[in-house]
DNA sequence: CTTTATTCCCATGGGAATAAAG
DNA sequence: CTTTATTCCCATGGGAATAAAG
């Protein structure tokens, strides 16, 4: 035809401006009411399986660039014709179309859907070797392939990928088809100039000149791994590789289904969690957070933690695994006990079931006040109760200063009014933590549980307004807004850019932890996590301070040999966020909120869960700054151990209010908060990053959307 | 050939008893080296999916019944004929072998194989109508497949499906095929008369004639539910359909995670728990117990708890729906009053880290040794103790007799030594249960966790042989070794059929729940469970025993409108399993090894998990028989509530020597040990239940066994 | 009507071989 | 050599229609 030349170039793919014409091959016709254009109100998936249906939905302009209304639509036939490189192309659909045009003509028409090489525009030949002589064709339909629609019969199949298409709202049509011929025609790593496809569209008397309308472009391949490839290319650490840098909790029972968590960097979709030579489905939390239960464990001991890819079996970690160590359950002996427990502190009006936490609270709470509280009133500043009899004293609630323990994870923004922090946990005193098994100058590693003496970081003080059901706002007060003057003073020892010597290394040779050792510290900027696990720092006035110390780096200059492998540095590794302001401060303290029970008098009997408001004031108790005897003297050595504490233990009770030494530690968040199941219960990543219901059964819906997996690259 | 006629019948499927033969075709031939027969030695599926290969594997006999050594064996041809019904089979495949005889001559072969009608033995034709003339046949090959064998490439699913004949140990061949027809020709549910089909073996030249051998028969299907289908045929309680009678625990955290186990009838494979309106994939561990782990849920309360069966989206218990308690999770004062007591609790040369059911045992003894000696000397026969101040007494430790409280759940030995019972839980001192939230002769139900007296049931007293880590062996021993001859009479007033009243109902109308409620109440008899969850009772001798009573039968005759939904019926719903011997007896007092404790002194201290040795001798305690005061009195009516109990707290501690009043509950499990998870520990149902190592993840290993899932019909 | 177990279909997942890059 | 992303293959899982039983 004379005019096929005149006409208009392949419509820019990907645009969703109506109307999307061509003006100049208006006066070719003698009408404007033909089918001038088409437009794709949605583009078919920019990668698909071969062996998958997909579908794209179109609209339709005539030469006014009027959309065309359409009555009915059917598939006609197969377009296969031999092109003028005399090779055959078994490569087109021919739909048949009962239009409407804007003067409200009813006509005919023919489209024709084709699939074009996006880069040579060519047509894209058959290039299989099905035995079966209707599928050797580039397009198929559901009809041609079902034997249920050959013969007629009803089919649900037809419901989902019908052969004709479904018109929607009188003008959009949604056309179902599968390639049948890959992008790629062999097996292997493709080189960079992948070939891929579009959907072109046609008029069907100018097939053989230019589309009407050309798709974005797709990339038909065959296979199931596709779009499976590590995310770990936005965000590396090191060499890229994963690399576990602690575990939390790192010890459990033989039984296994402990929720643990494996903190480390690198970390990628579908990396699973090994452990000794168990492999185990694991949740990838983000790039730097894995949780996983245990599996049973054949006899107690330390295994290794490793990573395993599922998809391609690759492995990480061998050479410096993490550890786990397993340890015999007796459940016997714990559900007895809270039996025994139970039955002394029962009160008169108490429900049928007493939750564990009222009974080990109110356990603790007569505990105290038996062998504490006899000890006299200057308890509140002795806070560290010696049990009475035969129990040595048992300095077990470390009030050090600074460097707090700290499980990253993503976060989800969920107070608006703490910019952009981790929600303070109820009550939090402060980020205050226990800094056992971190390494000395010499490069070993304390015993798991040693305590090793830390400075302060100074933090923010933060006031806590909050009710006792845990809805709280927090402020980051400036430190001219300190309320205690003792505590702004009482860690000028740190060091002027304020960070932190978490320990006792020289500061030539150890960049403080606090200077965001990991990705995930989120001292500042507010890291989002969506569900596809890719992480943004969305907070970019920060990033600059993230980056200043990579942890790897850091970490590789500690342990030449790699991170070792000690369960205790794993652990109880601790993380500092660095501060909001970095000249902010504020004081410690944060576990003197804890002294309050101390002294606390036996407790008035009150109904049902009395833990909450039957403490006693604890503003009324004073309070003490200094470290508690023999816990932070230096010259304990590191031979001298202390009881161990669980890192939550180390967060104030609930509920309190702001107490004059509650600042700091705006980004801590429980760590036992990740170990849920059962023992554990508010987990910050069940609330955040994990769907607050689960999966349905293993039940794949079937998708209907025709969107594969996002390519990834 | 003139020979056809008298060759041998169909070889009997199904034996493996070599060799297999007939001598009569001897004289037919001029020597007995041929392939005479032939032997199944591992049978095709039998059932499977058309779409998937399945293998077999054979050995072949010459005429002297001498197994026929194999050199070669490839695949040489389909056998497709006419048949003298003139219609075509495209049925068969033909191996060409190069075979040695027992005399050794080497010779070649041909040998087919062909798919008959188990009923009509007749050749099965191909029905199908795919449009690749290769696959319009019954038998398929991989190499007709495989485009990469086509073009002589390297293949790897040659390696697992090849179409040459694998040799095994020079004599077997183990040969793979697609089948390609169904046994059944349309959709909908099949007649009582399916269609079957046997592999049949020829010796090529009398292919017309009869098989060389046969094999078992299989069901060729394409249905990707086979073998789904519910499994409760077998063991049928009521009208067959699943119901839930118990649910432990029955509250958790909102947070989710937890693991329960709902106890109910006729469960099957399959089946997932609802909560509210969130299905959750769960694990049938038996027709009578389900594992599940609770999902997240948005708002503290009670929902129901249902089932639903994921294939065909059909629900049960919706009527009679179970309870599950959501509560808010409080870990904050959880992991705080841990170290809270912790602090109280430790000793001089404890560990670092003190494992928690240490913390809480010491914290019982160091409460009860506070609060209950302090009450005097009578505290062995004042079992209940009562803590001062201002707490109320609190009778928590109930010395109920004879019905226990027992989680079903299918069981495999471990103890060769116990007579295919349970091994013990650690220490057990028998099975003393806690009858809380039975109904009453009204039909009532208690609210849950109030107490119900229950008569004493006879066990045979259990002797156990333990070391404190847990191995231990169980005797079970006849009432004339009885230990001690007051527990012989203790509990005369016990049934004269052995049988136990387990709460105060008449007993015309009240069948007793001691009557095996249940089927997988394993008073008797040994139930395996098979990796396929089918169930077998394999001590035929109970079995009459354990149909006495149909638990369902009689829950409806107390709730005509049927099970109560009250989560306290649910909870504490105790099971009686029947007695080994019904004429043993032993006495109650079970929960008098605990007693032990009540007046223990402030115990002295000592090193690491102390628990296990520094208790009293609980032998040099007297035992209380009668009920404690206050707790089996009848007049207490149901207003009068008493605390909570965990039904493990009923269980003694562990690793106590063989008590005077330690016998019975041989099947007695803890109940809460199929509470796994964090909080709970050696769950038995992960000991023997559950495999070991959790299944790889979704990592479906290419079975190539070619035993699909067996057939339930 | 509901329940059940088939039909063929679509979809997803995992593996050896492969091929390219490093 | 390892890593990666393809090839086609085998396998499994879920759905509408179906058909028979109740």
């Amino acid at each position: 035809m004379a005019h096929e030349s005149s006409l208009s170039p392949p419509v820019p793919s990907g645009e969703h401006i109506p109307p999307p014409l061509i003006n100049h091959t208006l006066p070719q016709r003698s009408t404007p009411y033909y089918i001038a254009a088409a437009q794709f109100e949605k583009q078919p998936p920019d990668n698909m399986r071969k062996s998958n249906f997909f579908h794209f939905i179109i609209s339709l302009f005539d030469g006014q660039q009027h959309r065309i209304q359409v009555q009915k639509a059917v598939f006609k036939d197969f377009y296969d014709t031999v092109g003028t490189d005399e090779q055959e192309y078994r490569n087109g659909l021919i739909y048949k179309l009962l239009v409407v045009y804007s003067d409200g003509t009813q006509k005919e028409e023919e489209l024709c859907v084709r699939l074009i090489d996006s880069n040579t525009k060519q047509l894209v030949p058959y290039e299989g070797t099905n035995k079966n002589p209707d599928f050797r064709r580039v397009l198929l339909t559901h009809e041609l392939i079902c034997s249920r629609c050959l013969e007629r019969r009803s089919c649900g199949n037809k419901n989902d990928t019908p052969s004709d298409p479904i018109i929607l709202d009188n003008f959009r049509l949604k056309i179902f088809a599968k390639c049948n011929q890959n992008c790629l025609k062999n097996a292997g790593n493709p080189k960079d100039s992948r070939r891929r496809f579009q959907v072109a569209l046609y008029e069907i008397d100018k097939v053989s000149g230019q589309p009407i309308a050309c798709s974005d472009s797709m990339f038909v391949h065959n296979n199931s791994k596709h779009g499976r490839r590590p995310i770990y290319r936005d965000n590396v650490v090191g060499d890229g590789k994963p690399c576990i840098v602690s575990i939390y909790p790192n010890e459990g029972w033989t039984t296994g289904g402990s929720r643990i968590t494996v903190i480390g960097v690198n970390f990628f979709e579908g990396l699973d969690i090994v452990f000794g030579t168990v492999p185990v489905q694991s949740e990838v939390l983000s790039p730097n957070a894995i949780a996983v239960r245990t599996p049973p464990a054949t006899m107690t001991g330390e295994v290794d933690v490793t990573l395993i890819f599922r998809a391609s079996g690759a492995q990480f970690c061998i050479s410096n695994p993490g550890k786990f160590l397993y340890t015999a359950p007796d459940d016997q002996i714990f559900e007895n006990s809270f039996c025994r427990i139970e039955r002394v502190i029962r009160q008169q009006d108490d429900p049928d079931q007493l939750p564990k936490d009222l009974v080990l609270q109110r356990a603790a709470e007569l505990l105290e006040s038996c062998f504490l509280s006899s000890r006299g009133a200057q308890s509140s500043t002795v806070p560290f109760g010696q049990a009475p009899f035969v129990y040595p004293p048992s300095p077990a609630l470390i009030g050090s200063n600074g460097v707090f323990l700290f499980t990253p994870q993503p976060l989800t923004p969920r107070q608006g009014s703490n910019g952009g922090m981790l929600p303070m946990s109820e009550g939090l005193g402060g980020g205050f933590g226990y800094g056992g098994g971190m390494p000395n100058t010499n490069g070993d590693v304390y015993p798991r549980h040693s305590y090793m003496p830390q400075t302060a970081f100074p933090f923010p003080e933060i006031t806590q307004h909050g009710d006792p059901g845990g809805s709280m706002s927090t402020e980051v007060k400036s430190e001219s807004q300190m309320s205690s003057p003792s505590q702004q003073g009482l860690h000028k020892s740190t060091l002027a850019n304020g960070m932190v010597m978490p320990f006792n290394l020289p500061y030539e040779t150890a960049p403080p932890y606090g200077s965001n050792s990991l990705p995930l510290t989120h001292g500042a900027g507010q890291v989002n996590t969506n569900n596809n696990n890719s992480t943004s720092v969305t907070d970019s006035a920060h990033i600059g301070q993230m980056a200043g110390s990579n942890s790897l780096a850091y970490m590789s200059r500690l342990f030449p040999g790699g991170v070792p492998p000690s369960p205790g540095f794993l652990m109880t590794h601790t993380f500092s966020p660095i501060p909001t302001t970095p000249t902010s401060m504020s004081g410690g303290g944060g576990l003197n909120n804890q002294f309050f029970a101390f002294n606390s008098p036996l407790l008035s009997p009150t109904k049902g869960r009395m833990a909450k408001t039957a403490r006693p004031n604890p503003l009324s108790l004073s309070m003490s700054n200094e470290m508690p005897n023999g816990i932070s003297s230096p010259n304990l050595g590191s031979t001298f151990t202390f009881p161990p504490i669980t890192p939550s233990a180390l967060i104030a009770p609930i509920n309190l209010p702001d107490l004059t030494g509650g600042g700091g530690g705006s980004e801590v968040q429980d760590p036992l908060s990740v170990n849920s199941g059962a023992t554990s219960g508010s987990s910050t990543l069940h609330s955040t990053s994990l769907p607050q219901t689960p999966p349905p059964p293993s039940s794949r819906k079937r998708k209907h959307d025709g969107s594969p997996t996002t390519e990834l690259r």
